[in-house]
DNA sequence: GTCTATAAAAAGATAGAC
DNA sequence: GTCTATCTTTTTATAGAC
């Protein structure tokens, strides 16, 4: 391919495939990977089924996109922030982004977590792999947070509190009921203002 | 049909139809409800595929025999433990079991959380409401315990251990790392050691 | 780069002989 | 009740005109 970045051709063909990328974001984390096709994904990000070959070449290429949606998002939640001098602060604000999405995870669930989930089935070390390393994006940032908290075992206390929210997103989801994000979300804000400052 | 009980046909008949039942419990739990095909789910249960219909008349109908399967498992773990007096001692022998299963959960997670993930992307009140059934069996029996503990809020407290069973189960899947259901276990008994007793 | 029509494959479900 | 062969539908993917 040549070179057409700034090209009036490139602008349109790189939205488009922006268009595609988020539509599968949204369509896999409503529909689960299996169950959506390329079809429903063209519908919706309203480019005719056909020239979506053009853009990926199979399905997988189209859940990798989502996946790295989904990372792209949390890069962005946990960048802002970053903003925060506190790192406590840092986790509460986290918790509290958890929280305000209560009603679309009692819905569908962490996007993330029931897409690595679904993807970890397979046994090809492919797409499974991938899904692990946007989980541990998440471990890592958070574990930076209590390490800077001067907490001993930030590793474990990260798998705590992700743990957590995968948990409670799951138990949300299961029991469609919203109210388990907000009181799962509580009893967390209450634990990270009960653990001493470094 | 006729009352065929204790014919020797009505034997091997329910037989076979609890070897599907179990394969489908284990096919699903492996590869997930939508990527498991009849074909699959047959050749487990040493059923050639055009006789599974004279048992189950949809594919549905055999991912609703693995939830029920799954249910049964759950009773007859949460039947043997309620053999212990101390309801503490129950929760703990709940959680020692989870993490004798690490090894399965790091592969494949928890039968029923990540069943239960897959069929809440549908949008008929069908098999989503079955899952959310079973995984309030689990929550009400951990209820229970907590309440003859002596608890204050039971119901929260059942969440909070379910959620961080169903979390731990997630990442310790997506990692790859059985050792995630050692240490979060670790955590968990310990927290029930540190609860006022009644 | 875009789009329609269609090929190819997979999987659920059924018909009908035994 | 059992099993083979096959029908039907769905979905991925491609061919080829524009």
């Amino acid at each position: 391919m040549t070179d057409l970045k700034g090209s009036a051709r490139a602008r349109t063909a790189d939205a488009k495939r922006q268009r595609l990328m988020r539509a599968a974001a949204e369509v896999v984390h409503r529909q689960g990977a299996e169950r959506t096709t390329i079809a429903d994904i063209a519908r919706v990000a309203e480019v005719p089924v056909g020239n979506v070959y053009y853009y990926f070449k199979t399905k997988d290429e189209l859940v990798a996109a989502a996946l790295s949606e989904h990372a792209r998002q949390l890069e962005l939640l946990t960048g802002s922030l970053d903003e925060l001098a506190d790192p406590r602060e840092r986790l509460k604000g986290l918790i509290k982004a958890w929280v305000s999405q209560r009603d679309l995870a009692a819905r569908y669930g962490c996007p993330t977590g029931t897409l690595a989930a679904e993807l970890d089935k397979r046994d090809d070390g492919g797409l499974d792999v991938e899904a692990g390393r946007v989980i541990r994006l998440l471990l890592t940032w958070v574990e930076r947070q209590f390490s800077e908290l001067g907490q001993p075992e930030p590793d474990g206390l990260a798998l705590t509190l992700v743990g957590a929210y995968q948990g409670m997103s799951l138990l949300a989801n299961a029991l469609r009921d919203p109210a388990v994000m907000e009181r799962e979300g509580a009893r967390l804000l209450a634990w990270l203002d009960s653990l001493d400052a470094a």
